[in-house]
DNA sequence: GCCGTTTTCGGCCCGACTGTTTTCAGTCG
């Protein structure tokens, strides 16, 4: 639930700007309460797709609200608009206030009950007055549940199981953790004789950030030969279930994998169908009953007559709709559909573009690897260039180097890359950015760097504004590329620090500096939506792997994962450019410092 | 509550599955 920081807000809310998060975390509270109250379910909906596009939007609700262009947001209407426009102003909203006051606290928690909807938890309520996860695990354990209207011994005993495994639903894996599991399932299943077709689905193919299902569309058709091959896998521990078209096993690590088989004539509709979003797919669906046509995971027919318009493969269905081929990780209902109505997607980056990486950790500070080593596997895979960016002198956890061993480290480099040429190690550094803004380093010790990132590891409690103001005063510094990972979030571990980042988004485009996608699993920062924010503002990405060791290396793809997501091409990439070309925009950088 | 190439009312994505029911409601993805 959103509340709590909704009212920490309220304190500051003259000064602090409130997030589209926030506003959509409102939208979302009442679609949840209005939900449980049993309201019109498409008022329900009303909100939540307020809350999905809000949520999902490059541009800040808040300036859209001094400006008066609410209204411009897609399902927005005249209701929503003057409750976003209370809650702005005011920073509360009463009729919100009012819903809560009329909802038991943690009645909403109980539709996070799988099988559990708005209807019988209502019938719960009314009937037993259950209003919280712990009430109804008592209720259904004394046999209290089963012989209410629409509750059998079934449902109760499902509730139940459901209730147990809810600590173990509600984690998302990170897509490091879940996109090798479900490409060793891939690559295991491929050679099978009875397997046509197969391919990740889901979140994995949209390359969202965290996972909730591992899914794995296969097409064929002798279903029970391919169960029967994907339930004996040697990675397999239990099966969950298996029948014809869906089987659901538990992997020696503990992830699920569900594995569904459809027929090799419905296989594109199928895969339209399961890669989703499930936003994106309603648009689509309305898009086809438009044009007279009837769209599900069997095809795309014709309305009336029944007829077969696509079905083989994705790209006939968007052509067929009269769209540009929407490549999965735009898949999110955040303009994809329009532009790919006007013929204007973006011609995404992608990993073969990367001709480089800049930010690369040595065992000179806290990496595992030395610097020829990591150079070495570095042009192993293709690269062109890496930065040696270890860490400054304040940040002694890490080992970070005195001026004296930046010169030593200097002189290393300068030898490597007469031994290793064309292959090119720049010269640079991870600086910490003072509590202050200040820079770990002073200017001689810098103008000895061919590459310059910057980065925040200390003093995370500080203010927003303080915080803002102090990225924003280092950034500005004549002599630094880029901001690395710009919130310092830690996915499911931690926040990012409290920063404004329009603002940096602001400065780093007035002073042509750079901002990172980092490209580490659990970090991805800056996020989609961010990313392609500051793509729109004219921001340089840079794509790092933030590599400590060797293998750390190969996280490069998560990171343009990120970039496509927000809609990045080959030119928005910093990285992307030949080295001659990156020496070139780093030496009139020099020129202007 | 939103929205409009059938427009200011009457619609709102689609199909499968489950369990409770005798034809369907609720839930899910």
């Amino acid at each position: 639930m959103a509340f709590a920081a909704l009212w920490c807000r309220n304190r500051c809310r003259r000064r602090c700007a409130i997030s589209n998060q926030e506003v959509a975390a409102l939208l979302e509270d009442i679609a949840d309460l209005l939900e449980v109250k049993n309201e019109n379910q498409f008022r329900v909906r009303a909100y939540r797709e307020a809350a999905r596009t809000i949520g999902g939007m490059t541009e800040d609700v808040l300036k859209l609200w001094e400006e008066g262009r609410l209204r411009e947001i897609p399902g927005v209407g005249p209701s929503i608009a003057s409750k976003i426009d209370e809650f702005l102003r005011t920073g509360r909203l009463q009729y919100y206030e009012e819903l809560r006051a009329q909802t038991p606290v943690g009645f909403t928690q109980l539709l996070s009950v799988p099988g559990l909807g708005p209807r019988r938890a209502e019938i719960l309520r009314q009937k037993l007055g259950v209003t919280t996860l712990a009430q109804l695990e008592e209720a259904l354990r004394e046999h209290r549940v089963r012989g209410l209207p629409g509750f059998g011994e079934k449902v109760e005993e499902n509730l139940l199981r459901e209730i147990e495994r809810l600590p173990q639903r509600q984690r998302r894996l990170l897509l490091g953790v879940a996109l090798p599991a479900a490409e060793e399932v891939i690559s295991l299943l491929r050679g099978h004789p009875a397997v046509a077709r197969i391919s990740e689905a889901g979140s994995i193919r949209r390359r969202v950030e965290t996972i909730g299902d591992i899914d794995i569309l296969v097409a064929s058709d002798r279903p029970l030969e391919v169960m029967d091959a994907f339930t004996t896998l040697p990675i397999v521990k239990e099966t969950l279930a298996k029948g014809p078209t869906k089987s659901s096993v538990l992997t020696k690590s503990n992830l699920q994998i569900d594995l569904r088989v459809v027929r090799i004539q419905e296989y594109g509709s199928a895969l339209q169908y399961f890669t989703g979003s499930k936003s994106h797919n309603i648009a689509l669906r309305d898009i086809a009953i438009a044009k007279g046509y009837k769209l599900s995971e069997y095809g795309l027919f014709e309305a009336d007559t029944g007829r077969v318009i696509a079905q083989e493969t994705e790209d006939q269905i968007y052509l067929a709709l009269g769209l540009e081929p929407i490549p999965p990780e735009l898949r999110e209902n955040r303009g994809e559909l329009e532009a790919a109505a006007r013929r204007e997607l973006p011609d995404l980056v992608q990993l073969s573009d990367i001709c480089g990486d800049l930010q690369v950790h040595s065992d000179w500070s806290d990496g595992h690897n030395s610097v020829e080593e990591m150079a070495r596997a570095a042009k192993d895979l293709g690269l062109e260039y890496i930065a040696m960016t270890d860490h400054s002198q304040g940040l002694g956890v890490a080992g970070g180097l005195t001026p004296e061993r930046v010169v030593e480290q200097g002189a290393l480099i300068r030898d490597l890359n007469r031994r290793l040429a064309p292959f090119r190690i720049l010269h640079g550094a991870e600086v910490d950015i003072r509590a202050d803004g200040s820079l770990d380093y002073d200017d001689t010790v810098l103008r000895q760097l061919d590459y310059i990132c910057i980065s925040v590891h200390n003093a995370f409690g500080q203010s927003r504004e303080r915080m803002t103001q102090r990225v924003a005063k280092a950034l500005q510094h004549p002599l630094v590329h880029a901001l690395n990972h710009p919130t310092g979030r830690l996915i499911g571990r931690r926040r990012g620090y409290d920063l404004d980042l329009e603002e940096i988004i602001r400065v780093a485009a007035e002073h042509g500096k750079a901002l990172e996608i980092n490209a580490q699993p659990d970090r991805l920062d800056l996020d989609d939506v961010w990313a392609r924010r500051a793509k729109e503002a004219g921001v340089p990405l840079v794509i790092s792997t933030d590599a400590h060791e060797l293998g750390h290396l190969d996280f490069m793809r998560y990171g343009v994962f990120v970039a496509r997501r927000g809609w990045a091409e080959k030119g928005d990439v910093l990285n992307t450019r030949s080295l001659k070309s990156l020496e070139a925009w780093l030496h009139q950088r020099r020129k202007a410092a």
